[in-house]
DNA sequence: TCCATTAGTGTTAAATTGACGCAAAGATAG
DNA sequence: CTATCTTTGCGTCAATTTAACACTAATGGA
């Protein structure tokens, strides 16, 4: 290791990491978007976002986001994809390296900040315009998760630690907006052992008393495959 | 529109583009290396890449890389991933967009360009040592290559125009670097209608003349799908 | 006590898969 | 020109998986 000259002060693109944050509640499913405060694209909605610092992460930067915007840590991250449109930021050439983030909305107080007129959680079949070139990325992270939880048991990060066969089912049938047989739902996420049944009940206001689950951390490889028609 | 302004000269990483290039021939699928004349990593094998000029698009980026040292235009590119491990460069910090690409290697020719002391085509299972993390990003773009070749048809991507059912039944072997049932792979492949036949025969040195097909470009919707065991 | 609703289990025909066998077409050798 | 070898194409079949559906159990409320 010799003769390593460091980099010249090149003109690089500003970098960016914007962030696809996907919450679950009451069979919606949710996106945060934020109100922006400054041009461009003043009080227009936009996805959540902070340009890279010098010595971060692609992560610790969706942290510093998530944990400013939503007070949360400790949140399902996975990389989208990189845009590079040149026109996609009118302050000049920027490119964004877009995460999305699975969170459990009951867990999470969003605020806005001094950045924001207004942070929101708005349901995906009811969102607003959005600013910059944020619908491609919001339609490409959807697409990405409704892909990855045929095979991947992603999505238990949207429900609570013990959740019902139900609450599971509704939450795959929102996410691919289709419906699926209830019971060939069950008997395919069982025999993948996914999920480990706790013996405990939920007890309420409901009928009769569905069992309780819990995610099985422990999953062997390729057992679950959804298929969709 | 008012009142925005173009972004201050902040300090941002470099930018650079990393490139798998895989192609196939005679059973053999390899990939494109670069000597390096320079530090860091100077005589090592690394991936193509170059630095994001501020008016190209990263697929831009790519095509010159691959014009330089392919004499090469027109190949299949897919985004991988980007990679921003802070030590990842010497020279200080630098992100990577990693694209891969599919090229037919008997039409193109390589030339190490002044750039780099040698070019050369390497059998995927017969690796050098690689420079910086491009170990690292080969391994993520087979693996995705081999996913992808499971629902997509790629791969014709790295086929002459006309091909056999046996070498394309080859090239999946190869890829997937797993042994595949002739018949059945072949119904697959026509139930999927993958490929069409196009009533001509590659005449030669073989014994029974076998069918030429050519890849389908109308592909229905989800009709392929290869389970591996 | 009956009813409505949700949860849990089972059945079955149809489709798909995986593991094969075998015949046709061409090259080669005696 | 016949026998044999190799590659290609086509088909079979048992085992598995799937999709569609019916039934029973548990609970709260009328």
């Amino acid at each position: 290791m010799e003769n390593i000259q460091p980099f010249h002060s090149y003109k690089n693109p500003s970098l960016a990491v914007d962030l696809v944050v996907f919450g679950y509640k009451e069979r919606t499913l949710s996106v945060l978007l934020l109100n922006r405060k400054e041009e461009p694209f003043k009080d227009c909605w936009t996805l959540p976002g902070a340009f890279l610092q010098m010595e971060e992460r692609f992560r610790d930067t969706c942290s510093r986001v998530l944990s400013t915007k939503l007070g949360m840590n400790d949140v399902y991250l996975e990389q989208l994809y990189s845009f590079d449109e040149p026109d996609r930021d009118p302050r000049g050439r920027a490119i964004a390296v877009a995460y999305y983030a699975l969170v459990n909305p009951s867990q999470v107080a969003v605020s806005a900040g001094h950045m924001a007129n207004d942070v929101q959680w708005f349901d995906i079949k009811k969102l607003p315009e959005l600013g910059f070139d944020h619908a491609i990325i919001f339609e490409q992270a959807l697409k990405r998760l409704q892909a990855k939880i045929l095979y991947f048991p992603v999505g238990f990060e949207l429900l609570d630690d013990l959740f019902t066969m139900t609450e599971l089912h509704d939450l795959y049938e929102c996410i691919l907006d289709l419906p699926l047989d209830r019971r060939n739902f069950r008997r395919k996420i069982l025999d993948a052992e996914y999920i480990i049944a706790t013996g405990k009940k939920r007890e309420g206001l409901q009928n009769r008393h569905p069992e309780l689950y819990k995610f099985n951390k422990k999953l062997k490889e390729n057992s679950f495959q959804l298929n969709i028609s």
